[in-house]
DNA sequence: TTGTAGGCGTTATCAC
DNA sequence: GTGATAACGCCTACAA
């Protein structure tokens, strides 16, 4: 008779250890590697284990040893490709230390507070937060938990914790490089909404990087509006109809993916050569850029090394403790620049 | 001086109630609800854990009762829009029960198996699947765990456990009927390839509806191709320049809606007005879809209610138990039709 | 209604 | 290196 509870397959260390003829501490030292001999004994131990299907259940061994294997993900709750390269990228980086995930979306600050909370409560070596769009400073006010809190991408340190973030400037810096670096003397620009710090930052860095790599950009070539595919188009129809090479930009960078596909729409029906005479680049990347015509080259955030970076300073947390003062403490900061997925909408390197 | 493990808030079941001058037992019930009086006890109690900042140790917890609150969700390792959809509702239905939510991504079909493995080890209530695109039915191969497994999406039942899943066809039906209610007597489709059987589901479904409404569809206004924004440029440019209304559809249906914000512009540069002259849908909804210009109709899967009714027949698997025979069960099969989201690429309904 | 005590499955501590 | 035993924090019969 199976159990009426949601009980898990019955096999528990003691039917191992009954059935390889040895103690439970036995079977638990060899299963948790911390037996170092392979021998006879070993083998019986993994045997039966295999037999009886067993594994360990993770709860007694979270009681037991305050070691859970298991991290946490708090995020708000946008259904965008972003936070879906965020949560592989993270639950990659887990699987890969053989960490258990858990995960909260939320759509407001006040329930992300209530959702870190609840995290604490559980048997969890780190928690990995993703700050809601208008959190405040106040998110883990009142939380004075032991488990190691770590604040990922956002525009600010919310968490007063350890923070790794994208790196915008160093990011832009890059897209300008990439297409100077192809042979193009002027760029456009079409901008996010500089609303949002990240893109007032964006755009800095941009008008910056023309000085440092003496390029030309007129100011009718910057412009500022939404990421649409619409925008896109209408901006180089107007940009570009009816001017000659020496009036108009030799490469375009957009903030959004759906921008530059509406650059190369536009573009073709001014039938000018993409990436001949001008080239293409978006800062973000999404599911249409590689399928595009030409192949859009785009940006992307190196996720998976910003989750594996999120472990390792969980990880580094817990053997160091909160011996440290925790009084104005505000945590290290990582930053990592975009990295650019070259295809077809900018030329081969003049380097090669 | 702080613990050296890390063990979570020191605060525990103990610590509460001597600070209430209660007994353990008596804190277990206020705090778990099952004490009906709110009286002076109650309250102190809640007023000790508040200060203690105590939440119930979810691992001990889980090991005593046997319930611990958590489900398990395993995908496949698809950064798309869909995926984040389906994680964000799968996480809110699992919060609207107190449940938390562990995840497992995996990029095969052999991983995945493991991770549902390990997922039966852990103390979890139930596991939902989505099955990795080319999985096989060997997914739950040797996985004889009492915990209930059901299978979210996916085109055919691999796991032959209880299973939620869209209705293509009616879906499809569904958005000709959209069209038709508001004035069009005739109807193109740009379908997605038909390698996958869901697009051939798909396509078979839209050419029944056209007997079943009355509705007219050239030959050539039926194309197969991918699903890119040129790919809706291309096809409604063949399809429309230079030719009388009588020789045109008075709607678009398009698979996806990349394709459909194509279409928008193509008709555009013809000026061909929408919704008037020409009305547009998308089966499938994404980020760009409300943003375009006019915004686009489109369809999504009733997500959050699927995920809903996914937890429900987890719960009821529970208390049913694996008492029925296990044999050649399939389980039950939910199917959602997708929803139509009407924005201004589709008129007014002629039924207000 | 309340308190007491036993046990869930595991790991840590101690003797051997 | 091995085995007996005590904890981990909580829930729940059972007794009061």
């Amino acid at each position: 008779m199976a159990s009426s509870h949601g009980k898990q397959n019955g096999a528990s260390i003691t039917n191992v250890a009954a059935l390889a003829d040895v103690s439970i501490a036995t079977v638990s030292r060899v299963l948790s590697g911390r037996r170092t001999k392979d021998d006879d004994i070993a083998r019986r131990v993994r045997k039966a284990a295999h037999e009886l299907n067993y594994s360990v259940n993770s709860a007694a061994s979270a009681l037991r040893s305050d070691v859970s294997n298991t991290i946490a993900l708090s995020m708000p709750a946008t259904s965008t490709l972003m936070a879906a390269s965020v949560v592989t990228a993270v639950s990659e980086a887990a699987s890969a230390t053989h960490m258990q995930l858990l995960l909260g979306i939320d759509g407001t600050a006040a329930a992300q507070h209530r959702r870190i909370k609840a995290f604490c409560g559980h048997p969890t070596d780190g928690i990995i937060v993703l700050p809601c769009p208008r959190a405040g400073v106040s998110l883990t006010r009142g939380i004075a938990a032991d488990t190691p809190i770590i604040q990922l991408l956002g525009s600010t340190n919310l968490l007063r914790h350890d923070w790794v973030s994208i790196d915008n400037g160093a990011s832009v810096e890059l897209a300008v490089t990439h297409v100077v670096e192809r042979g193009a003397a002027s760029v456009a620009y079409l901008s996010d909404e500089v609303g949002s710090s990240d893109g007032a930052e964006t755009l800095l860095a941009f008008q910056s990087s023309l000085n440092l790599l003496h390029v030309r950009a007129d100011n009718e070539w910057i412009t500022i509006a939404d990421g649409t595919v619409q925008r896109g188009f209408s901006d180089t129809m107007r940009m570009f109809a009816g001017r000659g090479a020496d009036q108009t930009p030799e490469a375009v960078i957009c903030s959004s993916s759906d921008t530059a596909i509406g650059v190369l729409i536009a573009l073709g029906q001014l039938s000018i050569n993409v990436p001949g005479q001008v080239q293409v680049v978006s800062l973000q990347d999404n599911e249409a850029a590689a399928s595009s015509m030409p192949a859009l080259t785009s940006m992307h955030a190196p996720l998976q090394q910003m989750a594996a970076e999120s472990l390792r300073l969980i990880a580094n947390a817990q053997t160091n403790g909160s011996d440290t003062e925790m009084g104005a403490r505000l945590g290290r900061h990582v930053m990592f620049p975009r990295r650019v997925i070259a295809r077809q909408s900018t030329r081969e390197s003049n380097d090669d």
